[in-house]
DNA sequence: CTGAAAGCGCTAACAC
DNA sequence: GTGTTAGCGCTTTCAG
């Protein structure tokens, strides 16, 4: 039998040994930026290490360094169902630089995304990267500007996905604008009786939307009333009772904008277990893939999800400037079955 | 203006120093499990952690510990959308047990595996996890197990989820059972002509799936001949494609099965945009919950995603037996609007 | 181009 | 309980 006693990884001054170097012409020829190692040497190290297995122990290079290399992505809201293109994106992303990576999630709370921010420090990683909404009235703000920025001071770069307004380098959505232009194209389609599925009150992602929205419709002479938005959760079924209220209020209504693709699949279903789903039309914001099947297809603000990662890593590799940059990134109105004209 | 001069992050002995004890004292009083601190000096201890914005420098500790806490999930292949109800499923069964977590990507080829793994080995983890379809002709299987069982023998834990017949504990499904229950399902709905459209041809996910959905014919008399049989890429793409290619053969056909959900809803999708939807019964596996409000509703076998993270980490954190432990999830058939009852 | 030596920040015996 | 003293495995001056 083979002996099970705990066996020690191989260290890099094992490598140096077995090739008749140094560990110090170890650590240059396997890991070391700089060249600067004879080629004979390089060699003997590298087959020191293949034959060893040597795997290099990332923590004792960061200990050494001050750093590690990498991105780290705080997510506040990770769903269990729902795709979330923006891991997806940065994940791909920093697989492309050849970074390595590596996920915190943020539980729900407020104070949760502090937690999770330092935990993502003490992994002392070169770029820490934040994704998921945030509220307008969230207290807990302060606290993590203040983590942030000492995460800055210490050599840290930081780059917001989606939390704008805050002093760091953000890639953000044109939500306001893309609210905009859906209203008009609705518009445009022929409908003039409106109503707006929003999540939580403070939410700034929904807020700028729906703002945009309204101004939309405004400019097209049509107002909205309070009592068409409706206010609920930032999900697929809250978004289900919440179509199923208004449409007890025997408010007419023409057409649905959803904030968010998932909640617009959640008044879709709710239409069509009403039988009311070709009475009413459905629009919704993000044109996730995962709903590209659904039926009718839905209207939606296309977002470019491969570009804000790629925008996001950009930036944090980009040397820093003396103020926080914010890249906008802009969708653009993709009109499907779910609003067909509207001939009146 | 505030200097700019790169400030270094908070030591443990600034913390100490300030709190006017040994390093050694802060050390058990912020990280130590064990007890042994009077109370007095843990407050003072914790408020001076505080005041300097300490957060522990994890490399640091993983170096002097000769282990990094926490679970590291090596994924192959992940999807655009990130619609892995493996990852969600491990990061909140690692988030509830207060686990860090690490993500490592592999990228496409068989070889990537192993790299992957050698790279998450690099974190030295205490927990390895790997997920994500295997070949059963994949050539760079013994390597993989190299490097893992080198993994265990340093004293790390390793356990597969998905990938059955390695020597380490596994969380499988029952796919040949699934697949053999849907068949009977199936037929027991009064359904005699079917076609199966699956991944590639040397998956062991989708062979497992197929061979089981036969035998389930097999046992009602019916045998399903090779021509009826399909394979593509595992994705919902290829299944669309297959499914023009089935009925563009004119082979008569009740129902497909499709080996995932999402090569289903590329059945489904096909059927519907040519106007057959109706004509032909649609069957997957997993039931994923991004597919909840597709219709018509799918039939499907339900997989417990929830359990298998929570059976994983299980293992994980048990003591390590003699041989390796496989866990059997075992799923079960759920029969929804695609697969109406047929009358003949 | 290479090696010796001094840390990086933390933990873990081992004394007191 | 608490402090002292060695390291953990790697990188990085600094000499040569």
């Amino acid at each position: 039998m083979t002996d099970t006693a705990p066996v020690r990884a191989a260290r890099l001054s094992d490598v140096a040994r077995l090739a008749g170097v140094s560990a110090a012409t170890a650590s240059r020829a396997l890991n070391g930026s700089d060249r600067g190692v004879r080629d004979v040497n390089r060699q003997r190290v590298l087959e020191a290490a293949k034959t060893l297995g040597y795997t290099t122990n990332i923590a004792a290079q960061a200990v050494a360094r001050g750093r590690s290399r990498g991105v780290t992505l705080v997510v506040k809201g990770i769903p269990d169902d729902f795709a979330n293109p923006i891991i997806a994106g940065v994940v791909g992303a920093t697989q492309r630089r050849g970074l390595p990576f590596t996920l915190v999630s943020a539980g729900p709370g407020p104070a949760d995304l502090v937690e999770a921010v330092n935990l993502a420090r003490s992994h002392r990683p070169e770029i820490l990267m934040i994704t998921g909404g945030r509220a307008t009235d969230d207290a807990t703000v302060p606290d993590l500007v203040e983590a942030l920025q000492s995460y800055e001071a210490e050599g840290g770069r930081v780059v917001l996905i989606t939390q704008e307004g805050l002093p760091f380098d953000t890639v953000a959505y044109a939500n306001r604008k893309g609210g905009y232009d859906l209203a008009q194209a609705l518009v445009g389609l022929g409908y003039r009786e409106f109503a707006v599925v929003s999540g939580m009150e403070h939410g700034m992602t929904q807020r700028d939307r729906t703002e945009g929205f309204m101004a939309g419709l405004a400019d097209a002479g049509i107002e909205l009333s309070a009592d068409r938005i409706l206010i609920g959760e930032f999900t697929r079924d809250a978004a289900y009772a919440k179509t199923g209220e208004l449409l007890r209020r025997k408010i007419p209504v023409e057409a649905i904008f959803a904030v968010n693709d998932a909640m617009a699949l959640g008044v879709l279903t709710f239409l069509r277990d009403t039988g009311s789903a070709d009475q009413v039309a459905v629009a919704g914001f993000d044109d996730i893939k995962a709903l590209r099947d659904v039926t009718p297809s839905l209207t939606t603000v296309h977002l470019p999800w491969e570009q804000v990662a790629d925008k996001a890593l950009a930036l944090a590799v980009s040397p820093r400037e003396g103020s926080p940059r914010t890249e906008i990134v802009e969708g653009h109105v993709v009109v499907r079955e779910s609003t067909p004209p509207l001939y009146r």
